[in-house]
DNA sequence: CAACAACTATTGACGATAACAATTATTGCT
DNA sequence: AGCAATAATTGTTATCGTCAATAGTTGTTG
């Protein structure tokens, strides 16, 4: 009989549940969650974005980006744009305040990562990395 | 500005949730989700286990136990015993019809894992497996 | 040995998530 | 002009994770 690890899938699902969760904790103290977190840094990566950009790049249900940009909207760092060329689209882009809370939790979410990847030597941590990005080309951003 | 998947423990989180998905869309059609899964196969490896010890080799809340084992004592998959030792216990043990459960569904998980990992060579996947593992050792079972 | 603290499974509650269906306004097709 | 497709939104439902509270049992210790 496999072990329960002997799957990389299942574990993947384990991790990711774990990653998630330490993020999140780490992030609380801001008002913002991880979801809000992936919404600024594609923002931060793509000056400006439709919201079904947003949608099917980070691979949340649209009515999920709706209340992820409500919330940004709130505290500042993210504003709805009318589409010049599109009426029924609207462009989000980050405010100078969400610029600034991205360069200020910077390097927390570098340390809540290497809290994570704590095992493992910068070499293995490398190639991790680029393993993982080869998986995540394919579906995702 | 960073990239959207510079970080490896983000990079974990989205796969995680993928992987995830993509094996409960696999387990739907047999009546359990991936949580109900994993207790099956850690059953089969530890030959019964109280379900103090699942909550906490697995990460789940004792209450999650509860409803999860219920579920497969419902399915017939295990079955709780009175532990001769503590009336408190129960101890969890996996049925004939959960052991053949598991075997029939056993290459359908990897195919699942195969499909996810698909853009890796097998000596990829294999290192990919092994640094999972390395980081799954510290907390988790 | 009696009182009390700790533990096991269970129930219940709550907010956060995720996945879907349905709606409204707008656009593109033909 | 009519109609299918699209963008954002609202609403619904099921699941998830955490936490508090309870009943029954065990262990401790004063």
């Amino acid at each position: 009989m496999r072990g329960l690890h002997a799957d990389t899938g299942y574990l993947l699902y384990r991790l990711g549940l774990r990653s998630g969760q330490l993020f999140n904790t780490f992030l609380q103290e801001s008002g913002v969650r991880l979801r809000h977190y992936a919404v600024l840094r594609f923002l931060a990566t793509a000056e400006g974005a439709l919201q079904r950009e947003l949608s099917a790049r980070l691979g949340y249900d649209p009515s999920a980006i709706v209340g992820l940009v409500d919330d940004l909207e709130k505290l500042g760092f993210a504003e709805r744009r009318p589409a010049p060329d599109d009426r029924r689209s609207r462009i989000v882009v980050l405010t100078e305040d969400g610029r600034a809370f991205l360069r200020g939790t910077d390097e927390a979410g570098l340390r809540v990562t290497n809290d994570l990847l704590a095992p493992l030597d910068p070499a293995e941590r490398e190639t991790l990395h680029t393993l993982l990005r080869r998986i995540a080309e394919d579906g995702l951003t």
